[in-house]
This record gives C-alpha cells, structure tokens and sequence, in this order.
DNA sequence: CGAACCCTTGACAGAAATCAACTAAGGTGG
DNA sequence: CCACCTTAGTTGATTTCTGTCAAGGGTTCG
C-alpha cells in the first residue's frame, strides 16, 4: 500500500488516536484493491470478513427484499463502512457495490476486532464512529417516515446547498439512485422535481438551482434533527468524507453510515 | 437505589463487564425516579444530560417533525436508551415519554463519558451496544423502505409469533402507536388488518391470531435481515429485555434502539 | 448505425391519507 | 346506578399521493 495512502488513512477519526503499533498491525495484512464500475463488492446476508475504506470513487450501499432494492446511503473518500457487521462478526444488512472505479482498502474483521480489545484509543474512535452512524440512520429514518417525497426531496436540495454560496449544485449520482434513496420510483422523483419548479428549484439536467430558497424552506422545513448540523452536507448522499474528528453534529462533514 | 435494581443493571449486556469501581462510580450519582404514565421524559433537541435506563414500564421512543410524529421504538425493561446521544453529547433526536407508569435509573452522562474513558471493559460493552442498536435502525429503515404496509404489517405479526408455540400473541401498545411505529394511520392499520384476514391472521381486539402462517409468510417473506435474527422478537416493539449479552444476530432478544 | 440505458411524460391503477361518522369501552360525577 | 363525556378503534366516502405500465427523446458506447 503506498504510503500516501496509509497517511490519509491514519488521519481517519477512527484511526488518528490510536497506537502506532496497532496501526501497523491492522495495516499489515491490510489490502489494496481496485475495483471497476458497478461491480458488487459484499452482498447482504454474508459474513464480513473485512472493514472496507473507500479511498478512491464511490460505493453504494443498498439493500434488497425480494424483487426490491433501496439505496442506503453513498460511501465516498475517506469513509469506511460496515464497521457495525464487522464489529459483530455478524451478516451484513446491506450489500455494497461500486459505482464507478473504486479503490478500496481490506481490513480484516478479525485484526480489527483484536485490534480494539487492545487499543483501548481505538475503541473509544470506534465509539465515536458507531455513535454518528447511528444517529445517521436515524436521521434519514425519521426523513423517511415524517416527510413525503415532495418534502424530501426539498430538504434534499437544501442539505446540498446549505453551506455553500452557491444556489445551484450538481446531483453527484444518477437521479435513479437519488431516487431510491429518497425512497419513491425514478417516475415519482421526476415529476416532484417539475413540481419543484413553481416553489423555488429549477432543474436542468444534473444541475438543480434554487430560485427561491424561502419557498423551498416552506415546503422541506429543514430541521438539524433530520438534516443533520449545519456544517455538514448530506452524510449519506452528498458526502466528501471527512479527515475531520468532530462529532457529527458539529464537525464540517458527517461520517456516512458505516452498516 | 435499591440493591435489586442494581444487581439487575449491573446485569446488562452494558454493565456486566465493566470493573466493580467502575460500575460504582457510575451509579454514586444515579437517580432513581418512577415517572406517571404519558410523562415525556426527554424532548428532541435538548442536551443530553442522563443516560436513561427502564427498570418498570414502558417508554416511546419518537419524533416529531411539523405537526406529525412517528414512533420509533419502544423500549420495555431492564434497557438503557438514548447511549448515542449520551456518548456524542449531541442534541436528541428523538423524545421520549412513559407509556405507563415507568421506573427509570438517570445516569449523568458526563459519568459515563468519563467511566468509559478509563475502563477498557465498558468501552468494549458500549461498543457492542452501539453496533446493536444501529442494525436495528437499519432493519427498521429497510423494513419501511422495501415493504408496503400490509407486509410490513404481516412481518411485525410473523415476529411477534416467531418462536412462541402460540398462534397469537397481544398487542403489546394501543394500536395507534403500533400504525406510528408501521408508519401508517390507524385507519390504515385498521383496514390492513382486517384485509390479512384473508390471509391467515384473524384479529379479535388487542389479540391477533394467526390461522394461516405459510398464507402470512407468502406475504410478509420474513428474513433475518430485516426482521432480525430468529431467536428474537421485534426488538422495538416486543421487546421484554434480555440481560443477555449476545450479538443482537445471536442473543435470544435483541437490545431495542439506544438512539 | 444500432443497442442499451437513463430520463421524462402521459395515462392509469393502486395504496394510503384525510375527513367524517359511528361504536364501544372506560371513567366521572350527579 | 345511570347519564354523560372522553377516547380508541372501526368503517365508509373521498382525495391525494405514489407506483405501474407504456412510449418517446436523448446519450453513450460498441
């Protein structure tokens, strides 16, 4: 693994406090692979055998019940996921797969459990984590369940405009899986966002420009309890992860959910 | 506090391990407190001051958006709730109330931030609790997100009879709150109901009696991976708690949401 | 160029919410 | 003890939202 890498990864909230020692450990039978687009990286229901770090591309996380699929949540560098599974050694609850060409670091499950028995900074990094995915997932629960589609997809342009000067933004993934995230059909997603048009959203293409942002607040209603902190952008979708610690209601980017 | 209460805390998954100092420390300044029934104990948005845990009753786990609320778990005895929040020191994003007549153990939180950062036991505890809980947000999330009503309705009914010899269980909440946590209307999970008469589950006030269960699996398709794993019930909603400590994919009862 | 795919649009169907009325059960107070 | 009130639950009528099916436009890529 090159060194640059393992830089970036050592600056990682869930890395940064730990031992040297126990860095070099878990890195040492760690691997380096790179994948091409849409190619399926763990599928739900299957044992985890290594925390997975996304240094380069995009991974979704989706999950599937009979003939359906829903997008959990978007994974981009420096993010790892399915902690949680590989902290219980138990089956993952979603399946991951690349989006484009994506390199990612294999960090044995069983290193990693040996690791934080030992590592007592470790564990509390892993506390942190574990807590800001949860507190991810609740939030996008809550979305799902207190607004609908028109609702959310409002907040969803909010959330990727919040912070920035701009009052336009490009949707960084296919509307289909923006789609599926927000939990309607592609269909449904379209026409809410013509319907956008008269309350503040214009839509061109993959760019989205706000014309009215109060309008667009009167219809999403954002909320720090569902939208997450100020400072940080969707977690899940919009995500450029993060070397910063802070929790995740106050550091600039959440960490995405990690399964 | 009396020493019965303690004994069963220090029983939890949470606490068990932890050292006998450690565990003391933690409880110096506990309060014990038996609430009335409907009292909200905690509101979303406010700072998490104590670690909550049900020793007697019931307590609703919600949230509120707007005018609506939906709720998010139930969390039955002996069980702590709110942990995340408690760890990050972050705003809750869920309230809490009583849903009966509830006996509840307030652990300061600045303690327990302080006990897990000397005690690498209760570090790990947490860990294993944190990861529980947020696979169980991630069930729920999956089982709103992939399944309509009537098979989310199907499921919940399934679980509930899953490894009782009995064909029908109680309704363990008023019905209402049963539609909130399904995420429908009571209306709606009136008329569901009644339509899964058809197949194979009669319904007789708060009692459901399953006359056909290969009928109701046909429609519910019940997997682990959303319904959790078989020795358990539906942790949210069911949950008498467990002073088991296993993997919420291998424990006989899961831990409900922690938030 | 054609095939495949994404997105959009339209027409329609189905699911679930809303509004309203009604029942039944439980509790209160005369 | 009973009239009265409140509230949970049900049922019906209707609207609204969202999904489904089908077709067409536009792109990309081999």
């Amino acid at each position: 693994m090159r060194d640059s890498e393992l830089a970036q990864i050592r600056q990682l909230p869930l890395f940064r406090t730990m031992a040297d020692d126990s860095f070099a450990l878990l890195m040492r039978a760690a691997y380096d692979q790179t994948f091409p687009a849409f190619v399926q990286l763990i599928e739900q229901g299957a044992e985890p055998d290594f925390l997975h770090i996304v240094v380069e591309g995009s991974v979704e996380l989706f999950a599937r019940w009979q003939d359906r699929e829903t997008t959990m949540a978007v994974v981009r560098p420096v993010s790892s996921f399915i902690l949680a599974a590989c902290i219980k050694d138990a089956p993952y609850l979603m399946a991951a797969r690349t989006l484009e060409k994506t390199r990612i670091i294999l960090l044995p499950s069983v290193d990693l459990r040996a690791v934080f028995q030992t590592d007592h900074k470790f564990a509390m990094a892993t506390i942190n984590e574990l807590a800001s995915c949860y507190r991810s997932v609740v939030r996008h629960a809550k979305d799902i369940k207190l607004r609908n589609a028109r609702e959310r997809l409002a907040a969803y342009i909010l959330r990727k405009t919040r912070d920035s000067k701009s009052a336009s933004f490009i949707i960084p993934v296919e509307k289909r899986l923006l789609a599926s995230y927000l939990g309607v059909t592609p269909e449904s997603l379209s026409r809410t966002m013509k319907s956008l048009q008269e309350v503040g959203a214009k839509v061109d293409g993959q760019r989205v420009i706000i014309t009215d942002r109060k309008a667009l607040e009167a219809v999403a209603h954002p909320s720090p309890l569902i939208d997450g902190p100020d400072c940080d952008d969707e977690a899940a979708l919009a995500g450029a992860a993060l070397l910063d610690d802070g929790d995740d209601d106050e550091s600039v980017v959440a960490r995405p959910y990690t399964y």
